[in-house]
DNA sequence: CGATAATTGTAACCGATTGTAACGGTGGGC
DNA sequence: GCCCACCGTTACAATCGGTTACAATTATCG
């Protein structure tokens, strides 16, 4: 689940288990999510052995609040800490908080190494600030679910998303059965940024599949 | 424990066993955390003993909710008192609040004293002086609460933070339930800082997940 | 130490946003 | 051309957050 919600993001995820040497793992690493309950071996002694070899920042996931493994994780150096159960998105935003603060980057950090805007089609949208802007300058209002639904679209340009793509990327779950709040939210943005809400140029309705969106220019 | 945590803060960190002299330890310190189990020896008597010679600010650490010793310590002149167990970001606020109360520091507080001046959209907070001037130069008094929280947004620009990790840092505690303290202390900060609250540009609000300090321009 | 003022948390109300349901149109397959 | 799945649109309800007022707490001042 956390690996394909972060490759949703742009992140390149490795998956390390009980047999894998931890250095050669982490050593190519610009951030460690460790899961203490990891049946036998001790998932405070893995971040011991981490810390011993890297100064990589590492985000502990510990059981339902348990207070004395957090105390003991942020001895050891653990930089944030997230409780089960947790939402991605906040596991997203912790993640995107601790890599900002640990500065530089050994991959490419979408969240801070893209650049601020994108620029599609004369609009421009620039996630770090939540602002958008239309082609003439003016800024236009975005609710958050329109601004997240635009931002996954720009960073999928081209593909056909079915909704349970979109919605894994939104709120990292599947959609119900019969769910049309995807839909819904593609009208509403579509009002906004498309001329003719009857043809489509940049949201266009791939029938049977999902949406796509169709940029003719794209800046990132 | 509580020293690696309190280096790993920035502080410096003197530990005084029970055959050191009182007196020379505590003259050069800015604040006493103060153990009162210590074994054989009381340690009220040693707080009597370091009320006689300064007037340092001690922390009492006192085991599982002995209230007798609180009091007690209170009326020694202790100017905090924290029960066994704790979290160590419950001690680092505490620490950081009897700082603040005490005034002048005589080595360099990290959490007050160590970023000189942070400015973005040409405004201008200073955590040394605890003052906060508008692009116009005129200074905006802030309140406590508006200013911690301020602050806390400075440190984690362009992240979404939910409520509960705002608190966290607030305060060193988690968000009950239903509070909406946060969301209160946002919309007086909005007042102060956001030309039109309606829209505002530089606290954002990122439904269902918290808000987000968007600065155009953060220099610090 | 007590009165007063300032600040902050709490509750209530209301508007904005978003998910759900219903209805109707459209387009493809036969 | 007809049928049916699929999608756009609208309306509505539930949820969430902004705002206000007020109570509780804290600080300030004499």
């Amino acid at each position: 689940m956390l690996r394909s919600c972060l490759e949703g993001e742009g992140y390149e995820v490795t998956e390390a288990g009980n047999g894998d040497k931890i250095e050669s793992v982490v050593s190519e690493a610009d951030l460690v999510a460790l899961d203490l309950n990891l049946g036998r071996e001790d998932g405070l002694e893995v971040a011991r052995r981490i810390r011993h070899v890297s100064d990589v920042p590492i985000i502990m996931i510990t059981g339902k609040g348990e207070m004395i493994d957090r105390i003991v994780g942020l001895e050891i150096g653990a930089d944030d800490y997230i409780s089960k159960p947790f939402h991605l998105r906040e596991v997203l935003a912790r993640i995107r908080s601790v890599l900002r603060r640990s500065g530089t980057s050994k991959t490419i950090d979408p969240a801070v190494g893209a650049p601020a805007t994108i620029r599609f089609d004369g609009f421009e949208l620039d996630p770090s600030r939540r602002s958008f802007r239309a082609p003439d300058g003016v800024e236009i209002p975005l609710t958050t679910g329109e601004f997240d639904l635009l931002v996954v679209f720009t960073r999928h340009p081209h593909a056909v998303l079915d909704r349970d793509r979109i919605m894994d990327l939104l709120k990292g779950h599947d959609c119900a059965p019969n769910d049309r709040s995807i839909d819904n939210q593609v009208a509403r943005l579509r009002k906004l940024i498309e001329t003719d809400t009857r043809q489509p140029r940049l949201i266009k309705t791939v029938r049977g599949a999902g949406y796509s969106f169709t940029p003719t220019r794209l800046d990132r």
